[in-house]
RNA sequence: GGGGAGAUUCCCGAGCGGUCAAAGGGAGCAGACUGUAAAUCUGCCGGCGAAGCCUUCGGAGGUUCGAAUCCUCCUCUCCCCA
């Protein structure tokens, strides 16, 4: 692939590519170029969040460079106190060693993880002695460090930055010295400790790394980042029909921009369908239906995304039957006894784990959201004669088919 | 080191010594509506088979018939001065 070939694939769906001449240096050396990625193995889960960073790695994969996943095992055991979430749990070794695994088990959905190599910071960070960290921070200073947006609010708000933050973007900084890194790709979020780490690295004598930063990815709400505290995420390991309903749920207005992101869409249709959208040719409900095919196919299959489709349809489309309830419906296995005189309503629900709480329960009655083999119950108090195959449903979503326990 | 301000339910935030399971907003959940789990409107939003009771307002003690509210000590955060 051409120089220039590698470099439009690169700049899609990019915010920035720092620096552009130097990347084209770079490319042109004709050879795999070490790219660094921090691998986010502090959740357990990715999410198409995830996932847009790891594709455009796959894209600097398939030009033959080579990817390292620097896992900051080292920093987690010290823990992360970056703004909300300071109390973030310590890792032992072993955890971090557990939580990179499951990282590489699902980016290997994306990437060919034979290709890519995984690094740990402890590996240089642990050598460290208090002199060399004392030379590393002689190279910032805090006018610099507070450039960095979230400090400067935070500075601004009178809201707490331990120290240990400010060390952050020199600790990652010094990562791509340590790696020697050529490129490094990321959230956005990151571009501050990007360009510290340029400033690093010229600051150790050796030629700074280009960065790619992509966007951040809105998640389910439409407006806030995807993150697993929000609880908007849309999950790599979600079952197809999750994918589906989460994806029908984005506003409109970020269809073009999942397009571009998260499938392979080519940009001249995105750009196509987008217009359509603005003048009313293109239909958003229909467009957004084949989005949510088309990631379910990218991380699942093409069989799997037309099934979800069909239950989509089965719990959203009025005048919905039991019998086709039956087949959302997830199994749920009960003790022979409750099968001998009739059940508590509310207690039923609780048993059925489509409620935490028997106060969950009432409500759930209370507000119609109850429906007993399709047949709505609004009697807080009423008794249920439980039989195998009863389909117990709470709301749109949670649907429950009984079955005998041996 | 000195002085001041603060810590409230998932988050932000209001709380007069009794009428506080604690205003308001956000998030979340449900109902209606919809191409949609969007938007909008409405309701719910600690727990208990619901009567009343139990646990909650940074932590530990104390005052009081009664404490989220008063006192003491402790922990943590912020501000000003040095």
């Amino acid at each position: 692939m051409s120089v220039e070939d590698q470099l439009e694939l690169i700049r899609r769906g990019a915010v920035l590519v720092e620096n552009e001449e130097e990347l084209r240096a770079k490319l042109a050396l004709g050879r795999p170029l070490r790219i660094k990625h921090g691998a986010d193995a502090s959740s357990p889960r990715l999410h198409l969040g995830h996932a847009v960073q790891l594709r455009k790695l796959r894209q600097l994969q398939e030009m033959g460079h080579e990817v390292i996943f620097l896992v900051g095992d080292f920093t987690a055991r010290i823990g992360d106190p970056s703004g909300k979430s300071q109390t973030r749990p310590l890792l032992s070794a072993e955890q971090v060693e557990a939580n990179a695994a499951r990282f590489a088990a699902q980016a290997a959905k994306i990437l060919d993880m034979d290709r890519a190599r995984v690094e740990f910071n402890s590996r240089w960070l642990g050598q460290m002695t208090f002199a060399d960290v004392i030379n590393l921070a002689s190279r910032a200073t805090v006018a610099r460090m507070l450039e960095r947006d979230d400090f400067a609010i935070r500075f601004a708000e009178n809201r707490p930055i331990s120290v240990l933050e400010l060390l952050y973007p020199l600790v990652q900084g010094y990562d791509s010295v340590a790696l020697e890194a050529y490129i490094e790709t990321g959230g956005t979020d990151q571009t501050f400790n990007f360009y510290q780490a340029r400033t690093l690295m010229r600051s150790y004598g050796l030629e700074p790394q280009c960065f790619i930063t992509m966007p951040l990815l809105e998640g389910t709400d439409g407006h806030e980042k995807m993150g697993k505290s929000l609880g908007n995420t849309i999950d790599l390991l979600d079952t197809p029909a999750e994918k589906f309903g989460k994806v029908m749920s984005l506003p409109d207005t970020l269809l073009t921009k999942y397009l571009l992101l998260c499938t392979d869409t080519p940009e001249v249709e995105i750009e196509e369908l987008g217009r359509g959208l603005a003048d009313g040719t293109v239909h958003p409900g229909q467009l957004k239906r084949r989005l949510a095919r088309e990631i379910i196919t990218l991380y699942d299959s093409a069989e799997e995304a037309r099934e979800a489709e069909r239950e989509f349809d089965i719990r959203h489309k009025p005048g919905t039957d039991v019998s086709a309830l039956e087949r959302v419906a997830e199994e749920v296995r009960l003790p022979a006894r409750v099968f001998a005189e009739p059940m508590w309503i509310v207690g039923l629900l609780s048993a059925c784990g489509l409620v935490k709480t028997n106060s969950e329960a009432r409500r759930m009655v209370q507000q119609g959201a109850v429906r007993i083999d399709g047949e709505r119950v609004e009697d807080e108090a009423a008794e249920v004669l439980v039989r195998e195959g009863l389909i117990v449903a709470v709301g749109k979503r949670r649907v429950a088919r009984i079955v005998r326990e041996a």
